[in-house]
RNA sequence: GUGCCCGUAGCUCAGUGGAUAGAGUGGCAGACUUCGAAUCUGUUCGUCGGGGGUUCGAAUCCCUCCGGGCACGCCA
C-alpha cells in the first residue's frame, strides 16, 4: 500500500539526507545525530509543494548558521533522485520544494486502483486493539453524552480498522454493583405503588417513567402475586426482567444510530469467573495492597497517584475499581489485545492515573491502556443550560435525539468537534436548522456528483485516459486534497481523535464544489470530459469512503 | 484548597514550535436560458483570556494570575 504522495516524500527525505552526508563528508560542519526530517505543505502556495525546517533546526547541533546549512543542503541536492523541480531556500531558512507539474495525476491513479480500500494503510501492522464506549448503565435509556461516545467511539474504532489494526469494538455492561441495587429498590417501590401498596420511594433511586412503565408491564404479565414475596427474591426477578429490556432496547438503539458491537461484556461475568477476586489476589501478592478499617486499599501512591484507593469494602463487596481492574487485565492479558482504548466522560478522569497505577502494579504496562476523555455534553434548550441525569429522569434520550435530528446529522454533529472541546447541544437549533447542518454540504457534494456521472452517459470508453488536463488550480488543488486521505485516517489515530475525519470531509466537499463552479464536466472536448468524469469519479470514492468512515449514508440522490 | 480539561473573529470551532493566525456561521455585495443554487465568488470581522519568561522564531513550551467546566466517595 505504497501510495504515490508517501513516495514522492521519502525521496525527498532520502535526498536531503543524502545532501547533509555530502555536506559533512566535505567537512562544511559535523553533525552527532540527525534530527527527523519532516516534510510539511506549505500554507502559501508560493513556498512550493513541500518545505522543511531542517537547516532550522541544526544550528544547536552543528554551531553553523541556518542559512548557510540551507545553502549546503540545496548546492548538494541531486533533483534527479526525486519529482523536485526546483528547490529554494526562503525566509530564514526553509528549504521549499516545488515539484514537477505531472506528479500529482498517479495520485488519481491510486484512487481508481483501490476505489473502496482507498485510504486503507497498514499502519497498524495488524495490532489488535479493543475500542470500548459508551458503556451505558443499563438501568436506563442512554443519553446525549452517550451518543457523543457513540460517535466518537465508534469513529475511532473505524480509523484504527482502516489504518491496518485488528479492532474489536465492545460494550461494558455494569450489571452488577451498587447501582443495581438502587435499580432493585426502585422498581420494588414502583411495582408496589403499581400495585396499590403505598410505600416511599428510595431517595437516590431512579426516578425515570420507564421504572414505572417497566413496573406496569411486568404486572400486565406476572400479576401482583409478588407484594408479598420476600423482598430480596422479588428484586431479583425485577432486575433480571427490567435488564433484559433495557438491554434489548440499548442495542436497538445503537442500531439505529449505526454501531454495532463485536463484544457486549458483562460486568457481572467478572464475579463468576471470580476474575475479580483473583485480581484482588494477585495485587496482594505482588505487596501493592493493606488493609485498613477493615477494607481492602490498593497503594496507588506507590506508583504517583495522589490517594490510595479501595478494592474491597469492609463488608466484603468488591468495588467497582476492583472490577474494572479485572476487566483491563482480561482484555490486555486474558484476550491478548495489544492495545485498549476507552472513551470516557470527563466525570471519570480522575479514574485514569489509578487505573493506569494498576495496570503497571499487575505488570502489565499502564501505557497499553489510553483513555479518550470526552467533555461532557450541556444541553441547552431556550438558551438555557438544563442539567441532566438518569436518576432525575429529566433527560433527553439518544431514541429522541435520532428522531428529531437524524441519525446522519446526529453522527456528523458529535463528530464535528476534537472530544476535548466542551460541547453545548442547542436542541432548539438542531431542530429549527437541520437542514443547515454540514452534514447535509457533504452528502450533497456525493449526490451531486452520482447526478453528473448518471447524466454523463455517452461512451468515453474509447477515449484514452490524460490525466494533464486538469491543469487549472481548482482540479490540482482538489487532487491534492484527495491524496491526504490515507494520512487524515492516520493522523486521527495518532491524536485519537476522529473528529478530524469530519472535517476532512467538509473540505473534499468544499475543494469539490469550487472545482464544479469553475470547470464544467461535459464539453465538446472529449478527452478533457474524461479526465474531469475520472476526477469527478475519484471525488466520489473520496466522500463515500469517508462518510463510511462515519458511519453516514453517502446518498446518490436526496 | 489540590488535580485535569477549556479560553482564538459577533457566535461555534480548527491550528499545539515555523513564514502574513484559518474555516463555518452571521453581516454586506454578486453568480443559474447551460452537468443538482442544499452550491459558488468577493468582502467585513482578531489585545490568540491578562502578565512575565524560554529562543533565530510562541496561539503553541514554562511560570503566574483571571474566568468557565469536571473531579477529588468503602458511588460508578
Amino acid at each position: 500500500m505504497a501510495y504515490t504522495l508517501s513516495i514522492v516524500k521519502e525521496q525527498i527525505v532520502e535526498e536531503v539526507k543524502n545532501s547533509i552526508e555530502k555536506a559533512i563528508t566535505k567537512g562544511e560542519f559535523t553533525l552527532s545525530e540527525l534530527p527527523e526530517i519532516l516534510l510539511e505543505t506549505p500554507r502559501e502556495k508560493q513556498f512550493g509543494d513541500f518545505s522543511t525546517n531542517i537547516a532550522m533546526q541544526l544550528p544547536k547541533l552543528t554551531k553553523k548558521a541556518p542559512r548557510f546549512i540551507a545553502e549546503e543542503i540545496v548546492s548538494n541536492f541531486d533533483k534527479s533522485k526525486t519529482e523536485v523541480e526546483k528547490v529554494e531556500i526562503a525566509g530564514p531558512g526553509f528549504i521549499n520544494f516545488t515539484l514537477k507539474s505531472g506528479w500529482i495525476y498517479s495520485i488519481l491513479k491510486d484512487i481508481k486502483e483501490m476505489s473502496n480500500d482507498y485510504g486503507k494503510t497498514d499502519y497498524g501492522k495488524g495490532r489488535k486493539v479493543n475500542v470500548e464506549f459508551i458503556s451505558a448503565n443499563p438501568t436506563g435509556p442512554m443519553h446525549m453524552g452517550n451518543a457523543r461516545g457513540g460517535a466518537i467511539g465508534d469513529g475511532m474504532a473505524k480509523v484504527l480498522y482502516w489504518s491496518g489494526y485488528e479492532v474489536v469494538k465492545e460494550f461494558y455492561i455494569n450489571d452488577a454493583g451498587n447501582q443495581i441495587e438502587k435499580f432493585g429498590q426502585s422498581l420494588e417501590a414502583r411495582y408496589l405503588q403499581v400495585n396499590g401498596v403505598e410505600v416511599e420511594f428510595p431517595e437516590d433511586g431512579y426516578k425515570g417513567e420507564d421504572i414505572t412503565i417497566h413496573m406496569n408491564e411486568f404486572t400486565q404479565i406476572h400479576g401482583n402475586k409478588y407484594v408479598d414475596y420476600d423482598s430480596r427474591e422479588r428484586r431479583e426477578i425485577f432486575i433480571a426482567y427490567a435488564l433484559e429490556k433495557n438491554i434489548e432496547k440499548i442495542k436497538e438503539d445503537l442500531g439505529g444510530y449505526g454501531i454495532e458491537y463485536d463484544v457486549w461484556f458483562h460486568e457481572s461475568s467478572l464475579y463468576e469467573t471470580d476474575e475479580v477476586a483473583k485480581i484482588v489476589k494477585e495485587l496482594s501478592d505482588r505487596g501493592h495492597t493493606y488493609e485498613k478499617d477493615g477494607a481492602i486499599w490498593f497503594k496507588a501512591t506507590d506508583f504517583g497517584c495522589e490517594k490510595d484507593d479501595v478494592l474491597v469494602r469492609n463488608n466484603d463487596v468488591p468495588t467497582y475499581f476492583a472490577a474494572d481492574i479485572a476487566y483491563h487485565v482480561n482484555k490486555l492479558r486474558t484476550r491478548g489485545f495489544d492495545w485498549s482504548i476507552d472513551v470516557w466522560g470527563a466525570d471519570h478522569h480522575g479514574h485514569v492515573a489509578r487505573m493506569k497505577a494498576a495496570l503497571d502494579a499487575i505488570g502489565l504496562s499502564g501505557d497499553k491502556l489510553d483513555v479518550i476523555i470526552m467533555q461532557l455534553v450541556r444541553l441547552v434548550r431556550k438558551g438555557e443550560t438544563a442539567r441532566m441525569s438518569k436518576r432525575q429522569g429529566n433527560m433527553v434520550t439518544l431514541s429522541d435525539l435520532i428522531e428529531e435530528v437524524g441519525k446522519d446529522a446526529a453522527r456528523f454533529f458529535f463528530n464535528l468537534r476534537s472530544p476535548e472541546s466542551h460541547f453545548d447541544f442547542d436542541l432548539d437549533l438542531a431542530v429549527e436548522e437541520s437542514n443547515d447542518n454540514p452534514v447535509f454540504y457533504v452528502q450533497y457534494a456525493h449526490a451531486r456528483i452520482s447526478s453528473i456521472l448518471r447524466q454523463l452517459e455517452e461512451d468515453l470508453s474509447n477515449v484514452d485516459v490524460d490525466y494533464t488536463l486538469l491543469d487549472t488550480d481548482e482540479e490540482k488543488e482538489l487532487i491534492r486534497i484527495l491524496a491526504e486521505l490515507p494520512y487524515e485516517i492516520i493522523t486521527a489515530v495518532e491524536k485519537m481523535d476522529p473528529s478530524r475525519i469530519t472535517r476532512y470531509a467538509m473540505d473534499v466537499a468544499s475543494n469539490f464544489h469550487t472545482f464544479y463552479n469553475a470547470c464544467r464536466v461535459r464539453t465538446d472536448d472529449k478527452k478533457l470530459m474524461k479526465a474531469r468524469v475520472e476526477l469527478v469519479k475519484s471525488v466520489r470514492i473520496v466522500l463515500k469512503n469517508v462518510l463510511v468512515i462515519l458511519g453516514i449514508k453517502a446518498p446518490e440522490r436526496m
